[in-house]
DNA sequence: CTTCTTGGCTATTCCCATTAGCTGTCGTAC
DNA sequence: GTACGACAGCTAATGGGAATAGCCAAGAAG
């Protein structure tokens, strides 16, 4: 019975390439522990369980996206660092799409390590609309809408969403470019209340 | 041996009811059969198996999803049409959170009735977007970056993604506000390339 | 060398998906 | 009204993954 090494950063990191290639929702303990040449049942003496080797791929996940965007925003202000960081963020997406999705998941209140990972990615986000003079609710209406144009442009690309053939980088720039100018003019006043679909016609079909 | 009665469609609906309850990730035939008061094989008679009716459930999604918007654009045009079919999208990713996810694969592209359903949606968006005077290639980088966020929005929103107690209504109020001025002001040029984090800086974290 | 810790193992249980084959039921033809 | 055939729902069985319990040897500590 020779030692195979294993820790749970080895595990985990295992996990991690195997989220990538197979899938976030396929990833499977027989396979990591497969892939480490393990039988199933060792895993448990490194980490507790498929739920919390998902959580701790997340955290992972989460401080190389910090890092990634930290390294991207360095140096650079405005318009620039706004860029750097959205192609930044993408960028680790399309590389890393089991790690990337999850990061998306809300770090449970208690859990303080993830809770730090998400911390440090929105500060980050802050330090670049800080730029453009945003601060307060303004800041995270803006982090908001970042966030969402983001993780919404990757997740659809990554879903194989964007199955038109003209170029998605240009679609992407476009995208930025359309954050930069909102974020420039962004003010407080004049946002009409958004109509709620299920308000604004009665329904027809079958929708519950 | 009493006949439940069942069809494909009602096993359809009951596995989008137990989706929008569990979680489409959770959705299990198991738990479709339990509440039908069926056994499981039973299920077989009328769907094709687990995946299948992932399939069937993101085709009646599509279908719903696309007739809110449909009747959300109907009589309005410009930002007016625009608020109201963001709203019917994210009232329906509210109200049903597994159908909504079920909406987001892209569809094979041999699979006519999924991508007749998917452009239909497509449809009412192109016709919104007509009223910025949006067409051909700017029509398709404004879908998608609209996309993009309704879906990002949604899908964080969904997730929980949301923790600062500041007003999400608000937030989305005025994403949407950034939307319609950006494809107000949608014009082709002055676009620079997003900068690659990769390649913008040397890494010292261990992403691989 | 002895001892204790512990990493990896086998064995087992449970749950879900899927397939094969049986049987009772219901619509239909006569 | 009766016989028949299609078929809906069933039981049984297989396979795979997650998780737990308990064994046993490797390797460090003394």
């Amino acid at each position: 019975m020779p030692r195979a090494g294993l820790s749970r950063a080895v595990v985990v990191r295992e996990g991690a390439a195997v989220a990538d290639e197979v899938g976030w929702d396929r990833l499977t303990l027989a396979q990591v522990a497969q892939r480490l040449g393990v039988r199933l049942p060792s895993l448990y003496k490194h980490v507790d369980g498929l739920d919390a080797l998902r959580r701790d791929i997340a955290v992972l996940a989460a401080g190389q996206l910090g890092e990634c965007l930290r390294e991207a925003a360095v140096g650079r202000s405005g318009g620039d660092a706004l860029r750097a960081v959205c192609g930044a963020y993408r960028a680790y997406a399309r590389s890393h799409p089991g790690r990337y999705l999850a990061t998306i998941r809300a770090p449970e209140p208690d859990d303080a390590d993830l809770v730090a990972a998400a911390e440090a990615i929105l500060h980050t986000v802050y330090a670049v609309l800080a730029a453009y003079g945003l601060a307060g609710d303004d800041a995270v209406d803006a982090t908001r809408a970042l966030r969402a144009a983001l993780h919404g442009f990757a997740s659809l690309e990554g879903a194989g969403g964007f199955g038109m053939p003209q170029d998605v980088e240009r679609s992407f720039s476009r995208m930025v470019s359309g954050l930069d100018a909102a974020f420039t003019s962004w003010r407080s006043n004049g946002h009409p209340p958004v109509v709620d679909g299920a308000s604004s016609a009665p329904s027809h079909n079958a929708v519950s």
